[in-house]
DNA sequence: CGATTGCGTTAGAGCGCTCCAAATCTTACG
DNA sequence: CGTAAGATTTGGAGCGCTCTAACGCAATCG
């Protein structure tokens, strides 16, 4: 039962252990005939190169650690295909880790990872505190992508969360809409950003902002739209933390008698799945993700092959995707 | 700048390689006192165990390969938790390998994984036809979540697709309704058992089943009940392959003028993240995902510990989640 | 007090592979 | 036909770890 090994198959082919190394490794230099010869034996055996015993052998593995904040987050799924495609190009192979939204989690994470011996580590949205990154960072290059820039040794991918929010302001202000009320993200990373855009977009305009504590998911929206509704000071349009908190909005306000767009236009952040429904069709703000996947891996694999020691850090420009959850507010 | 080894901590702790081995996997014939040397060494050096040299001197590696059909989908991110969880128990580390929705990369990925030796191979939703499972399943135990039941050599982890679809019908029934349409996931996996089911249960209700081809998402949908409102042959009732053709539904009707659930029913399946929003709440039919993560784990696991050889098939039964989208026919 | 037990410790072989240096085989050329 | 230059092939060491068998030593025993 136990699977054949390179000796099995340089024996069944008559020769040594080496060559069928050199052929399992398509080095150039093997004749056609034996090539052929351990090709067919390899074949008949269902014979697999042991992984281990190479990386073993070998001063390098060709893998590269991910760990995911949350496989349920399809933002992050995103990311993870532009990681691979670009690994993919340079022949590294990517193992997933689940983060589970845990600290704790993700730190044993990290711990399989080096233990496997991964070449570097790319941290998408993770929920490790500075230390553990700089910890993580000081033994393998490590990346880290949409949270946290500027942390010291990793290199950072990010996108520029003020410019994303200015550009929802921007888009309902040329629609004609004058009060604008932001519903932020409380204690989320990206959060501060986002309400520092909006706020800097609407002041830089003229107007006055207004921004209410929400957080990350449909009750959190709830709370603030129910509030804007009793105080009667409901607005034209909100823009939202996230498209989830936007969702809520959206459900909110329609269970308060409103309609969007056309009493209250809402914007949300991250064009997800859900923004993309047509039923929701919200109009978002766009992260580059796949583009962030494909850099994390450039960026980590300069660090590998180049050498580079300084740590880089690359802020992208956000985009705006207009859906129909927006449009020029009723003429009063 | 190359990683500390056995050796190094055995010789800064002055004792043999083999107690530091000893050690790290916390055997019990240790004298106190050399432990705390190992230990205090193995700290200041920072020394990491090598995976690779571990799984190679052993037989074992204690890894278990996962491949998910596609990580955007949310469906399966579930599965993931409940897998991870029974691993964890069992003290197995879970490498993720991402299908892409491709047959051949997932073919590629689950090479990879025999290539790392894993002790087993858990395949969610896979595109893999049979023979290639059933090659898989020859080498190393192979569980199937999610789709094709009865493949011969793997196990299999399913829910009664036949069953999910009668309960569908029998909700929209006792609600008071009578013309109820499938639209159907054309060639999709599961669409034949839910189709099937759908079918059996209307006429075992005495009533006239209808399905239309659909898909599985939102446009595929919208052909559909498109063709309902041109015909004039709009039911009261739309019972939809999964929850993102429900969703198309929900969109393409409401653009029709159509009021759901005043005038049209909707009901999902699968109750992914899109039927919890509050805008969409869409009834719909559960599978025990995280569930199924956890037997898949146990089933496998009675192969490798207790080596069971003949193949289990578990199939679950699923459950109806209702929310918002179903109401009682409006009265002729 | 020598022999026995048993605990804690260690040497050494071996896991399957790569890589280097050396051995062997071809081919080309004078 | 002999030999140098290439082209192929091979033996052997070594990657970091586990595991078995054996070893040293102190406690125990008759």
């Amino acid at each position: 039962m136990s699977r054949p090994t390179m000796e099995t198959v340089a024996e069944r082919a008559g020769v040594s252990r080496a060559l069928v190394s050199l052929v399992m490794n398509n080095s150039s230099k093997v004749s056609e005939a034996k090539r052929q010869a351990v090709l067919h034996a390899a074949e008949q055996l269902g014979y697999r190169p042991n992984l281990h015993a190479r990386n073993l052998a070998q001063a390098r593995t060709k893998t590269l650690g991910m760990i995911i904040n949350d496989i349920h987050n399809p933002f992050f799924a995103e990311v993870v295909y532009g990681v691979e495609a670009a690994a993919d190009d340079y022949g590294f192979d990517v193992l997933i880790l689940n983060g589970g939204r845990d600290a704790e989690r993700e730190r044993r994470a990290v711990e399989t990872h080096l233990q496997f011996q991964v070449e570097a580590l790319i941290l998408v949205g993770p929920k490790l505190d500075d230390d553990d990154i700089v910890r993580a960072s000081a033994v393998v290059p490590t990346v880290v992508v949409a949270s946290g820039r500027d942390n010291p040794g990793a290199d950072t991918i990010t996108t520029d969360d003020e410019r994303g929010a200015a550009l929802a302001v921007q888009h309902l202000v040329q629609l004609g809409h004058t009060d604008i009320v932001h519903i932020d993200g409380a204690a989320n990373i990206s959060s501060r950003a986002r309400s520092h855009g909006y706020e800097k977009a609407m002041r830089s305009l003229g107007l006055e902002p207004r921004t209410l504590r929400g957080g990350d998911d449909e009750a959190d929206a709830e709370a603030a739209i129910v509030d804007l509704a009793e105080t009667d000071s409901m607005p034209t349009a909100i823009f939202a933390f996230n498209d989830l908190v936007a969702a809520g909005a959206l459900s909110t306000l329609e269970a308060a008698g409103l309609r969007v767009p056309d009493d209250v236009s809402v914007v949300g952040y991250d064009n997800t799945f859900i923004a993309e429904l047509n039923h929701m069709s919200l109009t978002t703000i766009n992260q580059p993700r796949h583009q962030m996947g494909q850099l994390a891996i450039r960026t980590v694999l300069e660090r590998i092959e180049d050498d580079r020691t300084e740590p880089t850090h690359i802020d992208l420009a956000p985009t705006l995707s207009v859906r129909r959850s927006t449009a020029p507010p009723r003429k009063a």
